[in-house]
DNA sequence: GTTGACCTTAGACCTAGCTCTAAGGTTACA
DNA sequence: TGTAACCTTAGAGCTAGGTCTAAGGTCAAC
C-alpha cells in the first residue's frame, strides 16, 4: 500500500495530478486511513499506470474514462468498442496533422520567398504576402509564384 | 468608414473578436463617433485583414503583434526579423507534427493489432497493450510485435 | 513536546483565443 | 414616439489538463 507521495514517486505523476485524476473519476485509492490519507493497493497502482500509458499516447481524460469502463468489465464490452475509441482518436490526430502540414507548407513557402537578410523590410515578400491576402484560397504556392517572389 | 458590424460582415470576424483584438493591441478604429461608435477607415481595414491572414496561417496573436510593429515601420526592421518570427513558428509547427505523428504511429499499431470485431474484450490486444505499459520506451512497434499481437 | 515533512480539502489560477452576457446608450425608420 | 437594431463597457465563461495556494490536520523523529 502506497501513500500518495510514494505513488507519485513511482509513477512520475505529481500528487496534485493524482488527486485531479481522482476528482475526474479516473482513479481511486481503495483504502483511506482513519485520518483520511489515501492508500493505493496493487490494483489501484495498475489502474494509475494504465491511465498514464493511455495519456502518454494522447488519449484525452474522457477517452480514458471510456477505456477504463471497458477495462473493469471486459466481458460486457467488445473489441469493436475499443477500436472505435482508438480510431476516433486516430482520426482526430490525422486531422490535426493535416492542419499543421498546411501551416507548414505555407510557412515554408513564405520562408523560401524572403531573403532573410539584414536589408530593410520595405520590400519583404513575407510582409507583402500577408498584406496581399494571398491566402484566401488553397492555392498559396501559385499565388505566391504569381506575385513573383518565390525564388 | 465602416461600423464594427460592417467590418464584421466584410471580414467574417465577429464584432466581439474585433473588440477582443483591439483590447490586445492588434487593431484599432482610428475614428470614434461622439457617442463612442468605432469607425474603421481603409488603413484600419487593411490592418484587420493582415491580422486575419496571419491568423489563418497559424501565427499567434503575440507573433502578429510583432509582425505589426514591423509593418508600421518597415524602415527600422529587416527581413531577418521577419524570417525569424516565421522560422520560429515553423519550428513550433514541425515540433507539433512530430508529436502527432508519434501518436499516429502508436494508434495505428494498436488498431492493426486488434480484431475490431464484436468479440468480448477480454483478450483485446489494445487493452493488453495499455495495461502492459508497452510505451515506456520509444520502441513501440517491436514491443507490440514481441507481445505477439501485430497481425 | 516540538519541529518538519507529510497529508487533507476547496477552490483559485494558468494558457490562448475567443465567446457571450448584462446593463445601458444611440440610431434609423415608421 | 416607439421600437428594433445597432452600439458601448466591464467582466464572466469556455476548453483541457493540469498547477498551485491556503488553511489546517497527522505523523515520525529527536
Ligand atoms: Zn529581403
Ligand atoms: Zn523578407
Ligand atoms: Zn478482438
Ligand atoms: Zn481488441
Amino acid at each position: 500500500m502506497l501513500k500518495i507521495s510514494e505513488l507519485s514517486a513511482k509513477t512520475g505523476l505529481t500528487a496534485h495530478t493524482l488527486r485531479f485524476y481522482e476528482k475526474h473519476g479516473l482513479i481511486q485509492a481503495s483504502t483511506r486511513s482513519e485520518s483520511g490519507y489515501r492508500y493505493y493497493n496493487a490494483a489501484d497502482i495498475r489502474r494509475v499506470e494504465f491511465v498514464k500509458t493511455a495519456r502518454s499516447i494522447g488519449f484525452s481524460l474522457e477517452d480514458i474514462n471510456q477505456l477504463l469502463s471497458i477495462r473493469v468489465d471486459k466481458l460486457s464490452h467488445s473489441c469493436q468498442e475499443v477500436t472505435e475509441i482508438t480510431r476516433n482518436k486516430l482520426d482526430e490526430v490525422n486531422g490535426k496533422i493535416n492542419e499543421l502540414q498546411s501551416m507548414q507548407q505555407t510557412l515554408q513557402i513564405l520562408l523560401d520567398s524572403c531573403c532573410g537578410g539584414p536589408e530593410r523590410a520595405i520590400h519583404c515578400s513575407i510582409m507583402e504576402a500577408l498584406d496581399k491576402d494571398l491566402f484566401r484560397n488553397q492555392d498559396n504556392e501559385s499565388a505566391l509564384q504569381a506575385s513573383g517572389r518565390v525564388k
